[in-house]
DNA sequence: CCAAAAGTGTTGCGGTTACACCCATGT
DNA sequence: ACATGGGTGTAACCGCAACACTTTTGG
């Protein structure tokens, strides 16, 4: 009746983050993969993540490793998802805290380190087989992604501090994977009333110049 | 650099689940509670929860529980957040994955246990301090619930197995806050096509029987 | 002068809202 | 007969979708 409990019957998972980052770029829906280290997936990629520490928040860990791969960066960061299938991980139970990061297109360097020795971006069109249950996590914040994108202003964190208004309904494209009309698109993005013009055009290409937007501060 | 890594190191918290149980009935919103046995907080009401166990995928430890607490019933369940704050829990690290579990109005009898030794309906308007960080994850459960029915077809479990169209639009209104207007709602359902006309009226009342529909199945 | 993207309004349709009266039953 | 909720249709409105031409620059 009053067994004694012993912390490995009551403390037995691990806890993780994985996080899905996402960057529009060259009118592509990028995600942020790095090589896996375990053997048991040894050269496969993986999403960026790792164990969440006992003197932290779960909310911290996904930001620590998206600095410890792009530095200091602007960005979304939203849990989405917790994924505890005994079975996910093959050397133990692993609780993983699945978190979708929103980045603008800069163009960043990877920082290496220990953990992460090996990062690329990959187009989510063209994304290989990962590690884990790493597909499955991608294939729910993808859909997610959409409906934050559709939703919210969460598509503020996906552009450059400038950009034009044929940009910005391009990253819209890009995530939503439909087209859109023009001028119905500057009409809602007018009502939405979150642009704020420059005394600045985008030159030095062989059309019209575009006037260049920020986001309203 | 290769330090040997220990398990209460990085076994280092315990994961739980918190279950906020909805449910509508006398016109009103209910949310079950239960009394905490932790002596931290002692005769205060808590989410009904418990211990993830170290051989069951988490999904399945709401329903558990569920269960445990109310016997076999019909019911939807659904993960909405993982709590994890350092300090959320005065006895050490727990993380909690919050679910949502939307009931049938049917009365139940609690099934008590050495767990759940006493609990009871409380109307969301009229929740009292509870144990933990469960005011904020029942806070979080409400939005969470908003959403759900006002999108999808979650509101088939918060029905019984028959009832009028006056008490389905009621359960909406109880849920949404917010009146709807007869004809209107109608419309609405009569579109949305998943209601099925029954053979019955009910009858026993001082006005005209009301037309008897259940979920189309 | 040609190519290429920027920029700009109006019309029509469809779906949502607003709204009021008669019906069937129990007491 | 009266009180109570059950049941039903239509007109106005608004938001969204569809749609094409002129402008400005670089080459």
């Amino acid at each position: 009746m009053t067994n004694k409990t012993r912390p490995e019957d009551i403390k037995f998972a691990v806890l993780a983050t994985d996080v899905v980052v996402f960057q529009v770029q060259n009118w592509e829906l990028n995600v942020l993969l790095t090589k896996a280290r375990t053997p048991e997936f040894k050269d496969m990629w993986a999403l960026p993540g790792g164990l969440i520490k006992p003197t932290e928040d779960v909310d911290k860990a996904p930001a620590r490793y998206l600095e410890m791969l792009l530095g200091k960066t602007k960005s979304h960061i939203e849990q989405f998802h917790a994924f505890g299938k005994v079975n996910r991980d093959p050397r133990g139970r692993v609780v993983s805290l699945a978190y979708l990061a929103l980045i603008p297109p800069y163009l960043h360097k990877f920082k290496k380190s220990d953990k992460f020795f090996e990062s690329e971006w990959f187009n989510v069109k063209n994304v290989p087989s990962l590690a884990y249950d790493h597909n499955e996590i991608l294939k729910t914040a993808l859909i997610k992604l959409k409906e934050r994108v559709e939703l919210t202003n969460a598509i503020k964190t996906l552009m450059p501090s400038e950009f034009t208004l044929t940009e910005l309904q391009n990253t819209y494209e890009i995530v939503l994977g439909e087209a859109l009309d023009k001028r119905n698109f500057r009409k809602r993005v007018e009502a939405m009333d979150f642009l704020e013009k420059l005394d600045k055009k985008k030159e030095g290409h062989a059309h019209r110049p575009a006037q260049l937007y920020k986001i309203k501060s």
